[in-house]
DNA sequence: ACTTTTATTGACGCTTCGTCAATAATCCGG
DNA sequence: CCGGATTATTGACGAAGCGTCAATAAAAGT
C-alpha cells in the first residue's frame, strides 16, 4: 500500500525530530552529561540501537541541536534586520533579537555554550559541520548587511583599516561574551552588576557611539525604539 | 627523625602540585574527557585511590586548575595596572596582559573555557568555589581601580547611570567573548577576520572611545605604548 | 617491640557509550 | 498471497571511566 510506505517513512522522519525534542531539555538542564542515550531511548520507547540509526554518536545529536538553534537565531535576526527605521535602529533591533533569543530560548542558548567547549567537533560529520559554518556565515551576514547600509546611507564612517566585518566581530564578541558571563556567573550582583541585561544594552550602544554611528545613543530615545521593535517585529514573542 | 616527617609531609604536599601539573595538559588538549583519573594515577605511578585522597572528584581538580589560572591572570593584571602612564595607557596595559595571557598560556585559558560550560560547580566544594569568587573579585577590582583613577584624574566622565563596574563588565564581556570565539571558531578567516587579535585590540579601543576616555585612540600612538608596556612590564614574558 | 594512626592500593560496582548478531518488520516479484 | 530479499529494530555485550572501600602497608607514637 502506498499509505503504508509513507507511514513508515514518515515515522522515521518524525522520529529524528522527536529525538532532538527530547534531547534538548536534557542537554540544556544537565549539560553534556545530562544527554544520555539510554534515557533518550527509554523516553521515546525505542531501543538504543534505533537511536543510533539516526545519529552515529552523542555529539552528532548535539550538533544537530546547535543547527536548529542557529536557524532560530537567523530567523529572529533576519526579521529584526527588516525593521523599518534608520540603520542604527535596525542594529538596535538585532541587538534586541539577540537578547530576546537568550531570554526566551535559554535551552537554545545553552546548546551554543556547550559546543564551544567540549571537544565535540572532531567526532562529528563533515556534513553537519559545514551546515554550522553556513549558519554562522548567514548570521553574521545579516548584521554586516545592516552595517553596510549604515555606511552607504552616511550614518557611519568606519575608521581607517576597519571593515564592516571587524565591527560585527566586535559586537558579536561583546554580546556573546556578556550573555555567557551572565549565564554562568552567579555572583555578578556582588561584582556590582545588578541589571546585567540593561548594562549590556547600554555598553553595546557606547561601543557603537565609539565608532561614530549616528544617531548617537544620547540623541534618540532608545526605550521608545525598543517599544516599536517589540510592537512591529516581535509582537508574537513578547506578549 | 625530623627529616623523615618532613619528607613524607613534603611528598604529599608536592604530590598535589604534581597532580595538577599532569592534569592541566590533559584537560587543555582533550577537554573534560581528556582528564582521566586512571591515566593521572598511571602517569604519576600512584594508585587511583591516592589521587582521590587529594581530590574527591574530577571536578575538584578542574576547579583547582582554574584557581591556579586565575591567580596567574591576577599576577599579570596587577603588574599591568602598575604601568607608569596615563589612565588610558594603564588600561591598555591590562588589555595587553589579557591578550598575553591567552597567547602564552593557552592551557590556562582553555580551563577557564571549560568551567564555564560543563556542569562542574555543583560537584565541587564550597571552599574552592569561594576562592574562585574571590579571584574574580580581585581581578575585576584591579580593572575597576584603573577606571576610578581615570575618573579622578579627569580623563573619563561616565555617562549618567554608568558605574565603573558597568564599564569593566563591558570590556570583560567583549574580550572574553572575543578570545572564546577566536579559540573555538576555525573559520574566522572566511568570515572576513584575518587578524583577530589586532581587531580585538582596536575594537576595544573604539569601545573606550565611545565612553569618552581620553586620550582617544586616534590621539596617541598605540603601537609605541605597547612597546613601552612590553619593555617595562612584560620583558620576561616577551623575549 | 608493639600498638595506633595514617596512607596506599587495586579490585569492584556502577554508569554510560557505542556495537552487532539475532530477530522482526517491510517490501516486492511472481 | 507467498516466500525470499531487504531493511529496521532490538537488547545483550564489551569497553572505558568514575568513585568506593576493605585489606594491606607504612609511619608515628609509646
Amino acid at each position: 500500500m502506498e499509505s503504508t510506505i509513507t507511514q513508515k517513512q514518515l515515522e522515521i522522519q518524525q522520529r529524528e525530530e522527536r529525538i532532538l525534542a527530547v534531547s534538548r531539555p536534557m542537554l540544556a538542564e544537565q549539560g553534556y552529561h545530562g544527554l544520555n542515550m539510554d534515557r533518550i531511548a527509554e523516553k521515546l520507547q525505542y531501543s538504543k540501537g534505533t537511536i543510533y540509526n539516526h545519529f552515529p554518536c552523542k555529539e552528532e545529536i548535539i550538533i544537530a541541536l546547535a543547527i536548529e538553534t542557529m536557524e532560530k537565531r537567523i530567523d529572529l535576526f533576519s526579521r529584526a534586520a527588516m525593521f523599518r527605521g534608520n540603520s542604527r535602529e535596525r542594529f538596535q533591533a538585532i541587538g534586541f533579537a539577540a537578547e530576546l533569543f537568550v531570554k526566551m530560548y535559554p535551552s537554545h542558548f545553552s546548546v551554543e555554550q556547550i559546543i564551544r567547549s567540549a571537544s565535540i567537533w572532531e567526532k562529528t560529520s563533515e556534513k553537519r559541520r559545514s551546515v554550522v559554518k553556513l549558519c554562522e556565515h548567514r548570521c553574521t551576514g545579516i548584521v554586516v548587511g545592516v552595517v553596510l547600509d549604515a555606511i552607504s546611507q552616511g550614518d557611519l564612517e568606519l575608521p581607517d583599516g576597519f571593515t564592516p566585518q571587524d565591527l560585527v566581530f566586535g559586537v558579536w564578541s561583546h554580546s556573546s561574551g556578556a550573555y555567557s558571563i551572565i549565564a554562568t556567573n552567579d555572583s555578578l550582583q556582588e561584582l556590582g552588576i545588578s541589571e546585567p541585561f540593561s548594562v549590556v544594552r547600554r555598553n553595546i550602544n557606547m561601543q557603537l557611539d565609539g565608532f561614530g554611528w549616528k544617531p548617537f545613543s544620547g540623541d534618540f530615545d532608545i526605550e521608545a525604539v525598543i517599544k516599536r521593535i517589540i510592537k512591529e517585529v516581535f509582537a508574537d514573542e513578547c506578549r
